[in-house]
DNA sequence: AAACAGTGCAACCGCTCTGAC
DNA sequence: TGTCAGAGCGGTTGCACTGTT
């Protein structure tokens, strides 16, 4: 049996507010403070439960809750913070003034993650998974080397594989040559399929690093590494650092991106990074006006989360 | 114009934490 | 130390709104 909802009493009302609810709980707030909020819907004279209030006041009523879109700058703090923090809403939130912990958690559930997610980067990890990656925007890239890609083949699922066949297959701009490869390509990886051993994965993981990636190059790493792109748990080649950082208002915030290219692997783990909790900015240098129109705002996205390849990258950098 | 699908967000649910006793 | 109530938290749901067919 579980627990006995709160509002599992007669009478108690559910659902949304009505105006005229609000009225009597910011009335009663004002007068007499937040507080004891079991007892505050009857001494408000509101049908609700404590719960419902307390929920009602501190996600909606509250004067101090900023309303509107999340700017820029928001949006980059929760980004980062989420990368550092998780789910933790309220943690994210505090740094945020105005903003509630459910308002965050919104904003990250319908509108970061699917963002993420189309990018190829884990939501939860922030690490790059290309199972998850885009793969349509990848077969139609005019940088995009598939004989190059294939061998990747233990990076990607046999199903992204698959779906990367298919789309191949049926993608004008793909040449029957490129769809020849991957066929047989597939077929290949199906018949050579067998359940992978710890050590066999290891061993074929090993095989899959070229000798030419360096610790400066591309890494899987914890969280807080050098030589992370803000708002992601994961590195990159510097000229792709430099692409980003150039049209990206990354640069807003205290992260230091300017890796010294002469570094090597020995000291590219110390002082390079300076990402800290403290150091993220949350002054509004150069907000969007949240009043900016719909096309203001989608410029923004997509200049933030927009996964073109640069011109500049060589897929052989992560071969 | 109607039906349907997709999206965004307020609100709810149930678990955990915390402090008083 | 254990119990209880209040409060906080993250996950989920339901519904209104919007866009598409």
């Amino acid at each position: 049996m579980g627990r006995t909802p709160c509002c599992h009493k007669n009478g108690l009302k559910k659902g949304p507010w009505t105006p005229e609810e609000d009225e009597k709980l910011s009335r009663y707030i004002h007068a007499h403070g937040a507080g004891n909020w079991r007892n505050l819907p009857k001494n408000a004279g509101l049908q609700r439960c404590g719960k419902s209030c307390r929920l009602r006041w501190t996600n909606y009523l509250r004067p101090d809750i900023k309303r509107g879109r999340v700017s820029f700058e928001e949006e980059e703090t929760i980004i980062q913070l989420h990368s550092v923090l998780g789910n933790k809403w309220s943690a994210i939130a505090a740094r945020l003034p105005g903003r509630t912990d459910n308002e965050i958690k919104n904003y990250w559930n319908t509108h970061i993650r699917k963002r993420l997610l189309k990018m190829g980067i884990d939501p939860v990890t922030h690490a790059p998974r290309l199972d998850l990656l885009d793969l349509s925007s990848l077969l139609t890239s005019p940088q995009l080397n598939l004989p190059s890609l294939l061998r990747l083949q233990t990076l990607l699922n046999p199903e992204a594989l698959r779906l990367a066949m298919t789309l191949a297959s049926t993608a004008a701009a793909a040449s029957s040559d490129d769809a020849q490869i991957l066929n047989s390509h597939l077929l290949n990886q199906t018949q050579a399929a067998q359940p992978l051993q710890a050590n066999q994965f290891e061993n074929t993981f090993d095989q899959q690093i070229p000798p030419n990636i360096d610790d400066n190059s591309f890494q899987y790493q914890p969280m807080i590494q050098d030589n992370l792109m803000p708002g992601f748990g994961y590195s990159v080649p510097d000229q792709v650092r430099a692409d980003f950082s150039e049209n990206s208002s990354f640069q807003s915030m205290n992260i230091n991106t300017n890796t010294n290219t002469n570094t090597n692997s020995s000291n590219s783990n110390s002082n390079n990074n300076n990402f800290n909790l403290d150091s993220v900015s949350l002054s509004s240098s150069s907000t969007i006006n949240n009043g900016g129109g719909e096309d203001e705002r989608e410029s923004f996205c997509s200049n933030l989360f927009k996964f073109d390849i640069p011109e500049s990258l060589n897929f052989d950098d992560f071969m």
